[in-house]
DNA sequence: CGGCTACCTCGTAGATGGTCGCCATGCTCT
DNA sequence: AGAGCATGGCGACCATCTACGAGGTAGCCG
């Protein structure tokens, strides 16, 4: 690739003044022309590397997920790739798989590249960002909080829970289980409790955590706990499952024992990916994946052009898709 | 963050001997023991961007891939992840959205990064790689092949084509229609290709092609195409599509309609993600995406590391799993 | 109308943080 | 004692940005 060097013996003028055509800084017409016209010859690209280090402040944004399997952080993938493309910045996509130490890795490499900006969805809510805010770093947090006080964009995961477990009540179930994920992930525990808020105060399940399951947020992890929550003894009649992946296990179980939605109640928190089931007999609380990862990315770039407001939590709003039909008659 | 020289200075040693630490230069037991003491006490990182400008190569590749929504290219990118990152690299997730101007302008990037290589899915069959193949930057074609000579790992597109047209007429199914991708796009045509093979022989359709519809690879060109499949007269009794998203869309209108599999036969190639279906009434073929993934990165991998074999290209196999249950008597 | 100041443009040169070629030193082995 | 090797320091180098200052022009004031 020619140099700046190059270009500027081309066009006649100091590299300085090539730097500066890019850079935004003024410059004569004239010696602008003569610029852009060696450019276009000798068809040069600043070297983003050398930008990078001298400016200490590489044009990449860093996304820490962990599953990019699961539909939900793709969409919020995509969500934050558009905004961030449209603001010429590139995304690195760090799979953290829920591993604390994959994710530890990938935020020294963030640091280590001197990468813009982090957005994370943590993996076990014990991240140490100190290194990227004593860099001065901006990190915003996604789906779920931090330790440190950032910007964040989450949801109202309680009453997530308590939207789920409420269309099941309404549609006339009454003994409503619940799967959730790792007691350690908080929003795993925060939509059980919205769950636990409905169906403890109506009495219907005399020690509701009896039917509350902790189990991985992947289709397999529903499975197990679906299961589980048919051989117990009184069987529950509808289930609220926290996350879209564990809702399919569920359905998947259901549908082998023969007692699919509205024969078993089910509401899921987080759309069913690409359901090819049509009746839609299963409830579904939609999460605003997309818009999440636009507020996001919106939100860091933000603070990487310099805002430096007091951290910001940023609420989206979930939406109800209540089941078409009911509970079959008592 | 400390630098090589504050590191050198606290170790009493020269930035050339901090160097060769990281880099696996001999040094003596002795001051490279000095030189990590003072690496732990300034919690020393090495600056990769410094480092891939004097190298001119940086530890990342990209990941150029169409749809980072499918499933498919998912798993792909989770496969590409797990091998880049075992072997150090980052992984830059580019989404080109089929676009090719998109994925030009990722391409320039990954040149002006100095990217270690590139994973290329691509969009429309035409891409401009002579600037990375210049600078020797190798470049895996993953999924479609390219005008380029380049390592590939891909699919036999047409003998997919063939087992899901096959399974359908082993099941009894006579009136095949096909719905596939954008004329454009290689893997669509070669896939519909294999199932023109199979039907038009067997002259169960007049002309085969009446029953072909193109649309785009998402769940909504699924649902378009079936919708006018099922208009037609005669009407097909069974259905190839060629790709998973839309498999999805076809099911749905399938299942509208009230005609779910097996009373109309379904060939989808590529894993339906996340059924909740479960007597398996749908034929599926398997791509394995994940492997795909892992060998493209691989074979890079290998490229980056100064491989200069001819050019390889990987078939990897495809797997038939046939519905449970067949056609219904005629 | 002349001179001083202010401003604008542009070039020079140093800085950014590592890496690596070259060379000097000192030790070992023959 | 000489040859050869292991070790480590010096300084050039990677490609760009930017502080500083030089030079020129214009405007203002006396």
């Amino acid at each position: 690739m020619a140099t700046i060097y190059e270009v500027a013996a081309a066009a006649g003028v100091s590299p300085a003044t090539v730097s500066r055509v890019y850079n935004g800084v003024p410059v004569s017409a004239e010696k602008a022309e003569l610029v852009r016209a060696a450019v276009a010859e000798l068809r040069f690209t600043p070297n983003r590397t050398a930008r990078s280090l001298r400016r200490k402040n590489a044009e990449v944004i860093a996304l820490v997920i962990p599953d990019i399997e699961n539909p939900y952080f793709t969409s919020l993938a995509r969500g934050v790739e558009d905004v961030a493309q449209e603001a010429g910045y590139s995304v690195v996509l760090c799979n953290t798989d829920e591993d604390p130490g994959k994710e530890a890795r990938y935020l020294e490499i963030a640091v280590a590249e001197n990468m813009a900006g982090v957005i994370l969805a943590e993996a076990d809510g014990r991240a140490d960002l100190s290194e990227l805010i004593a860099r001065s770093r901006p990190v915003v947090a996604v789906d779920r909080s931090t330790l440190f006080d950032l910007d964040s964009v989450i949801l109202d995961n309680r009453a997530a829970g308590v939207a789920a477990a409420r269309t099941l009540i309404n549609s006339g179930y009454r003994r409503l289980a619940c799967i959730t994920g790792p007691a350690e992930i908080d929003t795993a525990e925060e939509r059980a409790e919205g769950w636990r808020s409905v169906v403890s105060p109506s009495g219907s399940l005399e020690r509701p955590d009896d039917h509350l399951r902790y189990s991985s947020f992947r289709v397999e992890g529903g499975r197990d706990a679906m299961a589980e929550l048919l051989a117990l003894d009184p069987a529950p009649d509808a289930v609220v499952v926290t996350n879209n992946l564990m809702g399919v296990g569920a359905l998947q179980v259901l549908s082998e024992a023969g007692r699919v939605p509205p024969a078993f109640g089910v509401a899921v928190i987080g759309d069913l990916p690409f359901t090819t089931l049509t009746p839609n007999a299963t409830s579904i609380v939609r999460l605003p994946a997309r818009d999440m990862g636009t507020t996001a990315a919106r939100m860091l770039i933000e603070r990487i052009n310099g805002d430096t407001e007091p951290a910001r939590t940023v609420i989206l709003p979930h939406e109800v898709v209540a089941a078409a039909s009911g509970a079959p008659a008592l």
